[in-house]
DNA sequence: TAAAATTTTAAACAAATGTTTAAAACAAAA
DNA sequence: TTTTGTTTTAAACATTTGTTTAAAATTTTA
């Protein structure tokens, strides 16, 4: 019988990794490019250079280790964008706020977004639960503060449900196609980074001037 | 022996669909939502209510029929643009144009863009003499016309590579991420397109401010 | 150290996969 | 009608798939 993790926080302090830790690593680098469905078993065990019999000793299934993978994927995305919402500034602030700290998620693991769309596509109903607590939390924030800025005159008047996709789109279409981008233009990872700060610049700049009433022109 | 179509023009006529377009529209849509990985033989054979042997009959494997459809899907995708691209207007008009017609693209094909980024990212060495045509085409066009518009001071200077991405961007989150929308805001297939359309004026008002300097400030 | 528990292994399992076969059903041509 | 060519079928094929087994290797405990 497999023994599912009991004491993780005990080996905290030791450089090597666990054979679960390992598994669960190389999976998610193979199911971030590849998908849940073009993903075998096999692939996993030989990205992690282990036994194939040990995925499913630590994991009991492909689809248990990935769901374990996808959670925390998108609480990694997730988390970050609460986080921000939370701080005492400025809506402006926010936003800015926002889209330089995706763009930073987005450097790290540019394949991120597609994998999380991809997935939710092929099933999101077993994240319902994940999705309304997101929901609410962002709706919570934003909704009572753009109301405010909006009565301030310092703000367009926008639906809540339209702000996010507007923050994250344009951004997020560049990684989503970093490999067609990077094709198109036969440029290496570096040119692309640099390419896309300077888009992210740009969408900063539009959105912002977009949003917000500048008292010039006021 | 597989047939492979010899004669597609003499059946333009009939209205019944030949077994091979069948298969072909089955395979096109069960590929659309479930990805290539993601899809069985049997699953295309079932949507097309045909055997399952005639999907090799017709196409020799299933890889063959996969690229087919998606090469008529990426020029679905890509033609349009171009068209655009050709038309006598003004830039600032070209990509108003450009924004709609993506618009009425994804309304009746919401789940093409994440189907053709999965695909380029799985493996898009195949489509590159595709993507070179695209790149050539919309940078011939796009190129010249900023700057001419740049010097004449009725257009912000940015790169043409950031152009595409920030027409499309905001406009294609909103489809690829449809199936979490809909969750999050538990809406309507008829609801969220209302949702859409809106963002879409959103997002042309905010591109065009933005790129465009209007007479006003000037 | 010896015993017990855990981890790793090679091999096998049944089910599912893409594909092929060879015969049957059907249509077109003679 | 008979012959020829095409389309469809059920069944089988060899691989690949996720998963399990039972024994070996290793580590932990006593």
């Amino acid at each position: 019988m497999a023994q599912v993790n009991e004491n993780r926080e005990e080996n905290v302090a030791c450089i090597t990794q666990s054979s679960e830790e390992k598994i669960k690593e190389a999976a998610k680098s193979v199911f971030l490019k590849k998908g849940y469905a073009g993903t075998t078993a096999r692939d996993i065990a030989e990205a992690a250079n282990m036994n194939i019999a040990l995925t499913n000793y630590y994991f009991r299934s492909k689809e248990k280790l990935f769901v374990e993978i996808f959670k925390d994927l998108f609480s990694l995305y997730c988390n970050n964008t609460l986080q921000i919402f939370e701080k005492p500034i400025s809506l402006r602030e926010k936003l800015i706020e926002l889209i330089k700290a995706d763009f930073q998620v987005m450097k790290t693991e540019p394949a991120l977004v597609l994998f999380l769309m991809t997935e939710i596509q092929r099933d999101g109903s077993r994240l319902l639960p994940e999705l309304n607590k997101l929901k609410e939390l962002l709706h919570g924030h934003l909704t009572a503060h753009i109301e405010e800025e909006v009565s301030k005159g310092t703000m367009r008047k926008i639906p809540t449900e339209s702000i996010m996709p507007l923050i994250m789109g344009s951004l997020q279409f560049v990684f989503v196609g970093k490999n067609l981008t990077m094709k198109m233009y036969n440029c290496s990872e570096e040119e692309f980074n640099q390419f896309a700060e300077n888009h992210k610049n740009i969408i900063i700049d539009m959105i912002t001037e977009y949003l917000f009433i500048s008292e010039e022109v006021m």
